[in-house]
DNA sequence: CGGAAAAGTTAGGATGTACTAACATTCTGA
DNA sequence: TCAGAATGTTAGTACATCCTAACTTTTCCG
């Protein structure tokens, strides 16, 4: 009747350190070290909570710390975070293949279970989808060895007029985003011509499927893309 | 990037403190308050342990305890407590049946999951099963309103030589156990006939399908039926 | 360049959960 | 019945995580 833990592998971490080396993975993708401030904000902690925990993670070897100057991860928690990012990944197309959920909905369930959920499960769940590369959000899933294609894409906003692109990914955070995006037709694997670009930040406008939509320069920016 | 909280109604326990009141409420099916041991060697945690979380849950008005005496569940509590039976079945029938997990091998993972699982997670889950009335193992499924049929069911061993009998449930507790008793046929539905029952807390043997079998006493004591 | 603002850390405390050791109560059997 | 066994509770401690307040370091701008 006790709970059993989930980590088949050695050094159990609770999911809130976990959160935290996830977090980490994504800020280092600047090319930075993530900022104290920064984790503090995504995982809405204060920047102390931050500062502790960073300590903790780097005496278990997860992170390297630089005082004042921000965390990197080490290999082991990199592994650990990626693995995350895969378990969260396949939840999530999991959940809108497989049990109705829409694209927008999935995020904040996979937050959660990506910390309860075995590593069987998890193979059991990529398999009955036929082992997916990419999630609903278009977003890569890492292998189980850990390797991810991370290139970094160009964004609609870094279009230029005429020029024709097909939609990678967008960001899976904001669920009114993503329903605002498939409401004017942009979901992975469309493709889009640039109309026109207002100057000054204004708004793109687009065709998508023979229809004209405008979009804002931050929806723009938030938007990738590949060569067609 | 924050765990949400799965908890949709107010009062938000730890995964931790729902164990306890799920143990207390199997455990007071006997008709006995739940004794302070009992519950330390189901969860696995000293007696001192118990003592403290049951003032914690008597404090939220989830429980009753009389000093020296035992917990019962206050209806809050047992409320709680029959929702995380209802997920509990229901990830398990899931399991089984969508991912194909053999039936010794689900309680772990819905242990885990029942806790991370949003309502909605699992009401999708029992919507895509057809709002199953019965886990792999034949045990009820609580209903959304807290309803669940917990008659006590007479088991094999309490049964006379000739009778016969449909199995209806086993305990989930011990794959081992499961899996000895799919071996010899013994699952949820199949009739059964005692051809004798040797004495002294001898074994039972018994016809299923054809096939003589011997099981222990321990054994035919675990496993309940219900009249043809 | 130097001081104020921003960012980060430490100190000290709260909560939930666990432990062991010591003490208290209840049960049980001769 | 009553003493030892069994059971239960309290006290004191530990750890993970969070917080706020006070302090330190870095950054930035006039």
């Amino acid at each position: 009747m006790a709970t059993p833990s989930r980590r088949d592998t050695p050094g159990a971490l609770t999911g809130q350190a976990e959160d935290y080396l996830k977090v980490i993975y994504h800020l280092e993708r600047s090319g930075e070290a993530a900022a104290t401030s920064d984790i503090a904000a995504e995982l809405g902690v204060a920047p102390a909570s931050v500062s502790g925990m960073l300590q903790r993670l780097a005496r278990l070897g997860l992170v390297r710390v630089e005082r004042y100057r921000g965390a990197r991860l080490a290999p082991p928690g990199r592994h650990v975070a990626l693995q995350l990012i895969r378990r969260h990944r396949i939840i999530e197309s999991f959940l809108a293949t497989k049990l109705g959920y829409s694209w927008d909905d999935v995020h904040d369930e996979a937050e959660r279970l990506e910390h309860a959920a075995s590593t069987e499960l998890i193979e059991r769940m990529a398999e009955s989808l036929g082992h997916p590369t990419a999630d609903p959000h278009g977003a890569p899933i890492p292998t189980v060895e850990g390797r991810v294609d991370e290139r970094s894409l160009r964004s609609i906003a870094e279009m230029t007029v005429r020029e024709t692109a097909r939609v990678v990914r967008m960001s899976d955070r904001d669920p009114a985003f993503l329903r605002y995006l498939a409401g004017v037709g942009l979901t992975p694997g469309v493709e889009v011509t640039i109309v026109a670009i207002a100057p000054f930040d204004g708004p793109v406008e687009l065709r998508i499927a023979r229809k004209r939509v405008s979009i804002g320069a931050a929806a723009a920016g938030q938007v990738f893309i590949e060569p067609v």
